[in-house]
DNA sequence: ATCATAGTCGTCTCCCTGACGATAAACACG
DNA sequence: CGTGTTTATCGTCAGGGAGACGACTATGAT
């Protein structure tokens, strides 16, 4: 009996953030603490409710930038001006997953650039980056020594899947950009690559690959040395999204 | 202001069904006549309210089975029973896309090997497999002479997204098993191939990449001549859900 | 000057793919 | 009963891409 008017259960309407940067060598995520109950004090993703008449993209941006300052960009834009990459995740409705009400959970996932430091948010909520690794483990203690509960709602799951499409993704796509400042070397990219995926790649098989995919980098005459060692050549992001021959992840 | 319970602005939430099947070499998919207003008369997408109590994928499967008599196996399950593959698609949410209220419709994608005929719904819905090309054309008419409307809402664009998620899909997963009967031979599932992607493959290289690939195909022992020539061997969908290397899918 | 650090170019081999030839086993005809 | 048609299956060969790794270059640090 579909589309009855007068008789439909009323839901409500989150989105959830998902947002990815790359911060000294490892894969980092946002998370917010929270200020209330339930889970008052636990780590949790940003979001909060969609508005009347907005788009579910539209609130995932404007979350984004409440959160981060970042502008989203649309998507199939070159990708050059630095806001962030945004694109929808999945979305959650367990009958249970918030113990208050029916809530729908629109989770978007946002990869940007390395950032220097996380804003408040509109509300003055906490704000940090956190290793990926270390917001998703259960229990147990950061490297810092403190101890660390898991994440709250199921946003534990909806991380680990955007962690995991983020890793697929940048196999067969340009996504990988997305992490790095408008211009970058070879060597911030492959470092990138080598975060998200967690594994090392050599560094002239990976040259040769993402140097000779027509598309993929187009070089801007500069160079630079902050990375140390011999100057290398500066990019911006081609026009090409697609990678084809795909970008191989290692076995194991 | 994430999750004040006092004030949330209500949403109706849907979930919405592409259903694809591959009937005499054409990719089809599931559409219902509409018997009421908005887009009276018109064809869409089968789907439904979400009900209080249950789960997302719950709420798709019960659709399915509403709309096919087909059951949802689990995803990660050996997809052996003739169970239909399910998953999530995207979500839909303009505010504009309904014109009475608010609808956040959750799509999920169904694939199912050909079945009989379409079975009348819960509610007696008109029911029928049509070619998606056939759905997703503007106007015009369809190859009977009867004049094509476009569907109703946004549910060309989901279809567009379910049709395309289908298409990449069978490139790096043994999804097409999905549309294929318990036991199938190397060049039905070419086939498969062959009218999702729109295009003609080299029997004997798809015949060495398929049966190369480990995990992918287990031969059940037995063979058979339903498609004339010469018997072929059947073959059980394998515990592989991933390839790799993938099927290619030729250029153009 | 020497070393450490990165970047870049080459080479070699292996494997996969696309393009195709050839053979095998059924059925439909006359 | 041969002959043609259809589909399945095995083989061969050339070209491209990827992994492994050697060699060289251009900076800054000591």
């Amino acid at each position: 009996m579909p589309y009855d008017p007068s008789a439909f259960p009323p839901f409500a309407v989150t989105v959830d953030l998902v947002v990815l940067t790359v911060r000294r060598h490892a894969l980092c995520a946002l998370a917010v603490r929270r200020g209330e109950q339930p889970f008052q004090g636990r780590w949790a993703l940003p979001g909060g409710f969609v508005r009347p008449d907005e788009d579910l993209a539209q609130a995932a941006a404007r979350e984004l930038a409440e959160e981060t300052g970042l502008r989203a960009h649309d998507p199939g834009a070159p990708a050059q001006d630095n806001g962030a990459h945004l694109e929808q995740l999945a979305t959650y409705g367990d009958p249970k997953r918030d113990p208050r009400m029916r809530v729908v959970s629109v989770a978007h996932l946002a990869l940007a650039p390395d950032l220097p430091a996380p804003r408040a948010g509109g509300d003055a909520n906490i704000a940090r980056w956190a290793p990926v690794e270390e917001l998703l483990q259960q229990g147990g203690y950061a490297r810092d020594g403190e101890p660390v509960a898991p994440l709250a709602f199921d946003h534990a799951q909806i991380l680990a899947d955007g962690v995991e499409r983020a890793r697929s993704k940048i196999e067969y796509s340009s996504l990988a950009t997305a992490f790095c400042p408008p211009e970058f070397t070879v060597g911030e990219l492959r470092r990138v690559y080598e975060a998200v995926w967690g594994v090392a790649l050599d560094p002239r098989n990976f040259h040769r690959k993402v140097t000779g995919t027509p598309g993929f980098l187009v070089p801007t005459g500069g160079t630079t040395t902050r990375q140390g060692g011999r100057p290398a050549q500066l990019f911006r992001a081609g026009g090409a999204t697609l990678l084809n021959p795909p970008m191989l992840r290692p076995e194991v």
